[in-house]
DNA sequence: CGAAGCTGATGACATTTGTCAGTACCGGAC
DNA sequence: GTCCGGTACTGACAAATGTCATCAGCTTCG
């Protein structure tokens, strides 16, 4: 019998899954959470053999949820971003798969994950491997994630300790890489390549 | 027996609630579709008495499927925008829940709905019932889709054939109106709140 | 009818932003 | 040891952007 834990923010979804998952005979679910810290102090005391864990669940994201837990985990995602697949691998996850996989077949890749097997779903491995390699500095990254929230170069450069003509440097290097007009346009390509 | 149709873009969530919902004895799943043309022109086949729809559905939303169906429509929506429970109900849906409800609650509303009776999630009503009308002009609000696309000005001048002075003028007007900063950060707050 | 509001435009102006050149320090690779 | 890339900053310049005043035609509402 596997026991597993889900989590995900949304209840209907989450209820669904868990009625669905439980059905098969040789799995139970032990426990659900509606974001990654509750679901780790869960995972703590329940004890499960594997998690399913939402990608996005506010606050944080599933991956950062997934590095504190030792068990195999699977995550599911809405939209695939290339580099986020490689995020996650390098936080240990074991299986990734879109919200468009039938329940039967999670049902089968849970399995295969708790047997010790990894499994990634064909298209985000496809996009993954015609991924480029990020071509941003960390530091590249931080303005354009301060920029993703709308704020003026000022008040990034507060929030990240530098200078604004340095900030400003950043962002042109930025645009320049990502091959765009301005920094919100820079932000987005960076968040689609699931860069930042 | 109330004969349902399901629309949800992501196959493991609308299996799951099509799974969840085909049990309760008084309801079954007469069809299920992956966008809302799909899921009017099957609604033109299989004659459903209820139709489950999305909001976010692309292409187009599940409002725009929703104006097209004779049926009662419940909506379920991931995150609350206060004006698009307005256009909602203005395109004669007659629930409108988060996906935050449980499967058995949602059985319950498809119930009241099938009834003849209206459901609207209570954090979305007091929600609206907070909203301010919409105090942009038409053409404020096409620049505002315009500027979402991360267009330039002298693009959206382009594609709403204006003098590239005037889109500046509604852009400003705009982002007095939202007391904003910037188009990007008018666009965004005119998102959030529904309006385009 | 007049007032008000939306539309569409222009010109002037200040600010913000993107670009570029140049400087400096640091750490790792060859 | 030198070169390269990342970090951090400055100053200068041009382009994009936001603001404001002003105009005119049109519709709608009181």
């Amino acid at each position: 019998m596997i026991r597993l834990l889900l989590a995900d923010d949304e209840v209907l979804i989450r209820g669904a899954m868990a009625a669905l998952l439980d059905l098969e005979a040789d799995i139970c679910v032990v426990g659900e959470a509606a974001d990654g810290e509750t679901a780790v102090a869960l995972a703590g005391r329940v004890r499960p053999d594997v998690a399913v864990l939402d990608l996005e669940m506010p606050p944080g994201d599933g991956i950062a949820a997934a590095e504190q837990l030792t068990i195999p985990v699977v995550l599911v995602t809405r939209h695939a971003r290339p580099g986020v697949l490689r995020r996650a691998l390098g936080a240990g996850v074991r299986g990734f798969v879109p919200k468009t996989t039938p329940a039967s077949a999670l049902a089968e890749i849970i399995r295969q994950v708790h047997g010790g097997r990894r499994y990634v779903d064909q298209d985000f491995a496809a996009y993954a491997l015609s991924e480029q390699p990020c071509p941003l500095s960390p530091r590249e990254r931080d303005v354009l994630r301060a920029t993703r929230q709308g704020k003026p170069i000022k008040e990034i450069a507060a929030a990240t300790h530098l200078a604004p003509g340095t900030v400003r440097n950043y962002l042109s290097t930025a645009i320049a890489k990502l091959a765009v007009n301005d920094r919100h346009a820079a932000a987005r390509a960076a968040w689609e390549q699931g860069w930042i």
